[in-house]
DNA sequence: AAACAAACTGACAGCGCTGTCATCTCAATT
DNA sequence: AATTGAGATGACAGCGCTGTCAGTTTGTTT
């Protein structure tokens, strides 16, 4: 027995095809006892409209892109869940696209997605959505485009933000509480926006307590682990050496942690550490790690709502801010002369 | 400018419509020149097949469904790029959905993904490739299905397996050979199929080398770091404590590392610990995890490929194995004693 | 050179929906 | 009772492809 269509739902129910159709898509002016009638030959029939069918007519895929090039497992994971979770309310299916945001051919690649009327929309996530050039081409090309990134060009295409500097303002100034002053910083990559605000914050609060930045505690990570533990390795080995680090991300923070391990060194007692994310690791290792949380999931479930609202030609220019928030864990303590 | 369709393409090329479908679907029978031209004019109009219409027409929507309830980031993430690797390689997009495996609604939730022509086929993932009830009613339904999991009902669906019961075997022999005759075991989840054959591995391990199995030395785990962690508690109050531990997973012997901090033992000199996946946490934490890595990817990859293989109506029953590897870090070392 | 098979190509009818627009219904108004 | 118009419904033409099958060309055989 093949699946029933939406000719054989119209047929039990006594209606047209195009009433029916009214029902499946909640559509208005529908009599309730006909979208009753209609209703129950669904069910009746375990009716389900066809996706492809509806693809074609209406032309539009009921799907979004998300596009990525994390090699943080936990963020993205946290990004899906949360396009996930707005996707299947709003009846849209979710296409996952890792690519890497240095390929020559990224753009053309994107481009060829929307062009096969695979995905209704693209969400971007950092770095991509720092990509001023592939910003720039898709909202040329009329592509529904939501950036989950800081901006400064807030016109261009809708966003979701935190702030990043902020917290890490906030986080720089906890450690200076507790009376650091040599606080050494492991800056993130440069092409990631929010990572790099993260330093800003950092500055700002050295800044606001009359503190110097001494460039030697300044050190140029690659967001990885492996670049968290080497870098921090040069800061320890200095002579006049921090007695905290902050990490721009929960990764490098790890990586400084084993660095100080493997030193001897123990923590919190003569070094504090800090870092930004609140991935998995951050509680899995000892001591456990003092970072700032984001809700990561929320805002890609916001920025699906808002990539919707933008397919459905509402009002450009939406944009959302979130809030983070410190955990303080075991990696933080008081500065050792204190 | 609208975009072209395959009639523009036809027009130009100076064939029929159908001439263009076979060579964008690589069809074989079309002429050599015939083809030139068909590809000169798909470029000069930078031609994209609409997927919609294509879907509809052939009655494949060219979607695979990744199921999955996994709370690893780690693992889910490799097993997406693997999948997705062999899907953009065959011209296939992946749909991902995650779904509680209690959840009493699962089997209806997922035949109406398969009902809605949003996918051609589905990779089960554990534990839902253990659950015995959903696959036969998708097999039942004519679904295409591939198991990412060990199994008995060899002739049932195809699937792709590793040998954990074997791999698990040799860890527990080089804990035995490092001199350590109370090795300590955390289970995993019970429906995880093969983390429980791990656990035979490491039962098997200490019957050949005619070692009692100490039930005091088992452990209830349930994959989590928490539970690792509370296992590893009860483990070293034991009077008589094991000196090593094995773990069924990593999350859980990163946990059991924690504990072991916590109680200030000093690893691997006074314990080891073994962990089973080799996730991003096993060389981020300290002591760095000595661990068993399997193919996860490899797996997913080869998974689409069978998957597909029999969506097309190739020979069912195909099935791969592939085998892991044992990675040594700093969390094993010799027995105390010895 | 005729006969035949194999390779190649095209005409056409849908696939199952949605958008458009015309039509119909019926309560509210005059 | 006639008029009106918003609300409710339906007829119909595609959306852009692929499958089927018939027709045409080419190469091979005797």
């Amino acid at each position: 027995m093949a699946r029933a269509t939406i000719d054989d739902v119209a047929a039990l129910a006594g209606v047209s095809m195009k009433t029916v159709s009214r029902v499946v898509n909640k559509e208005p002016n529908v009599r309730a006892t006909t979208r009753e009638k209609v209703e129950s030959a669904i069910a009746e029939l375990d009716y389900r409209p066809s996706q492809s069918a509806r693809s074609l007519a209406a032309n539009r895929s009921y799907v979004l892109g998300l596009l990525y090039d994390n090699p943080s497992a936990s963020y993205v994971i946290d990004v899906q869940s949360g396009a996930l979770a707005s996707c299947r309310r709003l009846g849209y299916d979710l296409l996952i696209h890792p690519c890497s945001h240095e390929s020559a051919s990224i753009i053309e690649e994107v481009l060829s997605l929307v062009r096969q009327n695979r995905v209704d929309g693209l969400i971007l996530t950092p770095p991509l959505s720092d990509m001023v050039e592939l910003v720039h081409q898709l909202v040329e090309a009329k592509v529904p485009v939501v950036r989950l990134s800081p901006t400064e060009d807030k016109k261009i295409c809708p966003y979701v933000q935190t702030n990043d500097q902020q917290a890490a303002y906030e986080m720089t100034c906890r450690l200076l509480d507790l009376g650091h002053t040599r606080i050494g910083f492991i800056a993130g990559h440069p092409d990631h926006k929010a990572v790099v605000q993260r330093f800003l914050g950092y500055k700002q609060a050295l800044d606001d307590r009359a503190i110097a930045l001494d460039p030697a505690l300044v050190e140029q990570g690659y967001n990885s682990f492996d670049s968290g533990s080497e870098c921090a390795e040069r800061l320890l080995a200095l002579a006049d050496a921090p007695t905290a680090i902050f990490a721009g991300n929960d990764d490098m923070a790890a990586g400084a942690i084993i660095a100080a391990h493997h030193r001897g060194i123990s923590m919190p007692a003569e070094l504090s550490i800090a870092g930004f994310d609140d991935t998995p690791v951050a509680h899995q290792i000892y001591p456990s790690l003092t970072t700032v949380r984001q809700p990561i999931s929320d805002m890609s479930e916001r920025a699906v709502e808002l990539l919707l609202r933008s397919i459905d030609g509402k009002p450009k220019g939406a944009e959302a801010s979130m809030d983070c928030c410190i955990l303080e864990r075991e990696s933080t303590g008081k500065a050792p002369s204190v």
